[in-house]
DNA sequence: GCAATTCTTGCGCGTCGTGCAAGTTTGCGC
DNA sequence: GCGCAAACTTGCACGACGCGCAAGAATTGC
């Protein structure tokens, strides 16, 4: 069993992971507001200092996974196949998330939902996105040669995310999250060129 | 001249405006960060309690005048015509917020760009609009009865605003605000029903 | 004018983010 | 292995922040 990078890589990894894993369990147990940045240290074992060497906040340890699930969303895009049309291309790479991604169980779910209800944990989400932005405009435009619909396809289509979490958690949850999406998806139209 | 309301809330309306006023001046000019809540109380003449109990944070303040926009910006969109779609609604407002209310002069826009480009105040501004998007939708919904499609609608909507605003704020700056704006709504389709 | 409501202010406390310097771990060439 | 350099962790200290609380000041309505 050998680390395949370096040790240096693999042991900021697992502390990434650790501290970001410690944020997400204490703060759906104990509420955004209950848990301090000493708290999720520790429980990672390692200092508080250590932890701003990761994140900058309680918050941007929370979402992590998030924007890392994001991020590989980007590269899913990237990796589509050449012809396809760029709004095609992201529909496509959503479905491939949340296939070979799938959500965690249901209960875990049912806490998230708690959380997520937090307007800091909101305003952030969407600030993240925001900076993402850039990124995704910049692999969409090999497929939509228009800079500016390029720009608002990956605002619009981030946004559209966003807003399919956000009536999932507000509705019962009645139906499944992957099809919500993809209908919001189907809605809308950006015109290139 | 008399007070138009009770002269506890004018009271108030004016060290709001003279707290978010300072704000904006004083990080346009020593940057976000060279400026601190007591800076801007002193300014505003209040206790630095006190600006706590108008806002919470410098970025707030700051954004105060956009999120004042917005919420006028809403109000338009309710005082459309009642046959008008809701789409057509929202760009109709928008041009019109622009014509009614438009922006203060070019250097102190230049000042603002600079300030803009903050990821604090980026942040908080996408946050601001996820909270304003209810809103937006519960009127929208008169004009559009699909509720998943008037939410859609209103957080693409505010999207294409402040993408609107980030492609002006990091281009020259050549074309107007309004006419960039309203030519990515016009890119923008959203199926209803 | 007076009592009730609302707003301001100062104080205190726990938390936060970060620069800095000392200590520890890891990487790498020899 | 050995030892040096680079990278990472940690504790410390500091200014700043957000907010609860209670006392004082202003405003209201009667």
């Amino acid at each position: 069993m050998e680390t395949l990078t370096t040790r240096r890589e693999h042991n900021k990894a697992v502390t990434r992971r650790s501290l970001a894993g410690a944020a997400l369990r204490l703060a759906m147990e104990h509420g955004l507001d209950g848990v301090t940045v000493e708290d999720i240290a520790d429980a990672a074992g390692v200092s508080r200092r250590t932890f701003s060497n990761y994140f900058t906040s309680k918050e941007d340890a929370v979402l992590d996974a998030d924007r890392e699930r994001l991020r590989a969303l980007v590269a899913m895009v990237e990796a589509r196949p050449a012809g396809e049309g760029a709004w095609q291309a992201l529909r496509a790479s959503t479905a491939e998330l949340y296939r070979v991604r799938p959500l965690p169980d249901v209960e875990w779910m049912a806490q998230l939902r708690l959380l997520r209800r937090h307007p800091s944990l909101l305003a952030r989400q969407a600030g993240d996105q925001v900076a993402l932005e850039r990124d995704l405009a910049a692999v969409l435009v090999l497929r939509e040669p228009d800079e500016e619909a390029a720009r608002l396809m990956a605002a619009t289509f981030l946004t559209t995310i966003r807003t399919g979490i956000a009536l999932w958690l507000e509705g019962a949850g009645a139906q499944e999250l992957p099809d919500l999406v993809d209908r919001l998806l189907g809605r809308l139209q950006v015109q290139g060129t």
